[in-house]
RNA sequence: GGCGACGUAGCCAAGUGGCAAGGCAGAGGUCUGCAAAACCUCCAUCCCCAGUUCGAUUCUGGGCGUCGCCUCCA
């Protein structure tokens, strides 16, 4: 079965066809980095992460862009306030999300554009924008005219008859032609050249609008039409909506064939995590917090659909800790257990329709939750067949190959093992001989205080195993 | 006010016009020196009310509830 995606602009799954066989161009909006990002921030990218993995499974050779907004209103305020420039402001931000990314197992994408370094694309591409009339100068400001480009609005299906007469937008600037015209240049403010965010123009010093680098870092990285676009729901309207109007008239191509909207991560109360709404959580929270990275990059790619809206708990985290626990468990069984004698034919068969229904699953808009839940089900029989000798030759290089294939996505199997310490290994080995001598009062104390330390002792017929756990109670 | 999504067990969650995946938590059991891991068993009238249908959790309409977008936002 091929590939399908739900493609926003169509509001359908839709096979997914390349421009260029066997590759696959993506764009997907990444972080502004005037703060660490927070975990719905995560959640957006670790779909993307999922994206591109899965593309990759299918056969296609991947170029990922990812921008970095280094330059917005945000940063702006926050870098006047620290009395510094916006590229020493942003420094420790940007870092933190590449640690974040590291941490969380994502994929590198092939190119992390940042804005501040193409600002010549887009002070052309607004140039061309004037020259066609679909752009304006109002007081030094540029503005795109929505006027110009009919087919305004495709993506979000928004009405913008509906808009209601709002307070904040009729308090913007009344020397926009339209409402709704966005801001593709802004004029350099006073305090703007000491911050070092003002550049020349042809239409006068300034800084760029939000939207506009999207559209010129795709253009550079991927072209005037690339495949795939992904970003969270709420850049759906207006930000996507604008950078197909500045790409399009700009460039009189199509702008991305393929739009994915990832859903929101919600706070435990069920309300969207924002900053503006209050409270956001950090990576660095939820493993201050004692979560596993593991457990959070599972949580976020694997408990939902990434259409469907999440919420963050620590139930649901912990449960998903149990859930790496349970495949790194079987997978290190699968492992480490030589074939069997007999060769169980119906599980053998089972293992490759499930490996062909995670296939299916993945293949069906990345449904990943599906995929695992085949996987679960499977992990169960085939302990069951492993605890009695029939799994043979076939059995177990059909389970090998299966939790390759899940690893590819989830990325939690082979994550690694820190090496065991030699006074781990020592103190394994006391308990041992306190255990043949029939001590068990010493064996225990021993096995207590490794586990104190988070590893974790397993007795089994093949000796001792150890893992480590998550320290502390919760 | 306009547009939209969602409501499945204590919790998270997939899914389908025909006996409701999976995980976590819980109960009982097998195994174990004791544990752990693993396995077995148990644990859901799919928000409510109508309609269509041989049959609806799934389709249609209405209601209630939760949330999102319309404004910076992954």
């Amino acid at each position: 079965m091929a590939l399908k995606l739900h493609n926003t602009l169509t509001g359908t799954k839709d096979l997914f066809e390349p421009l260029e066989p066997g590759h696959a161009g993506m764009y997907t909006c990444g972080p502004t980095v005037w703060n660490f990002a927070h975990v719905g921030n995560l959640r957006a990218f670790l779909f993307y992460d999922l994206l591109r993995r899965h593309l990759q499974v299918v056969g296609y050779r991947v170029n990922h862009v990812m921008n970095v907004t280094d330059i917005d209103d945000r940063i702006l305020d926050q870098a006047m306030h620290a009395g510094t420039t916006i590229g020493d402001y942003v420094k420790p931000y940007l870092s933190a999300f590449f640690e974040d990314m590291a941490t969380l197992r994502a994929q590198a994408a092939e190119h992390y554009p940042r804005a501040t370094e193409h600002i010549g694309d887009m002070v052309a591409m607004i140039s061309a924008l004037l020259e066609h009339g679909h752009a304006y100068i109002a007081e030094g400001d540029v503005y795109f005219r929505i006027a110009s480009f009919p087919a305004y609005g495709a993506l979000s299906r928004l009405d913008r008859t509906g808009l209601r007469a709002g307070t904040r937008v009729a308090a913007d600037k009344y020397d926009k032609e339209s409402v709704s015209d966005f801001a593709l240049w802004k004029k350099a403010q006073p305090g703007d050249e000491q911050l070092g965010a003002a550049w020349d123009a042809p239409f006068g010093r300034g800084r760029p609008g939000w939207h506009i680098e999207c559209s010129a870092m795709s253009k550079r990285y991927l072209g005037d039409t690339f495949d795939i676009h992904c970003g969270g729901i709420d850049l759906m309207f207006p930000h996507h909506e604008n950078e197909i109007a500045q790409s399009e008239a700009a460039n009189h191509q199509p702008f991305a064939r393929v739009w994915l909207h990832s859903e929101h991560l919600a706070e435990a109360g069920g309300e969207k995590m924002s900053k503006s709404a209050g409270g956001f959580t950090t990576l660095r929270d939820l493993v201050a917090g004692g979560h596993d990275p593991l457990a959070v990059r599972f949580f976020l790619m694997a408990n939902a659909h990434y259409r469907a809206r999440i919420r963050l708990s620590n139930d649901a985290l912990y449960a998903a800790a149990e859930q790496v626990r349970r495949l790194r468990d079987f997978a290190g069984r699968v492992r480490r257990s030589a074939p069997g004698p007999s060769e169980d034919q119906a599980l053998v068969q089972r293992v490759a329709a499930v490996r062909a229904g995670y296939r299916e699953a993945l293949d069906d808009d990345l449904n990943l939750p599906q995929g695992i839940g085949l996987v679960f089900e499977l992990i169960r029989e085939a302990n069951a067949a492993l605890d009695e000798g029939r799994v043979g030759e076939r059995g177990h290089s059909e389970l090998l190959a299966l939790m390759d294939e899940v690893d590819a996505h989830v990325d939690v199997i082979g994550a690694d093992e820190p090496g065991l310490a030699d006074e781990v290994e020592r103190l394994i080995a006391e308990r041992e001989a306190a255990r043949a001598a029939r001590d068990f009062a010493r064996a225990d104390r021993l096995r207590d205080e490794l586990r104190e330390r988070g590893i974790a002792l397993e007795d089994s017929k093949e000796g001792v195993r150890w893992k480590r756990i998550r320290v502390g109670t919760e």
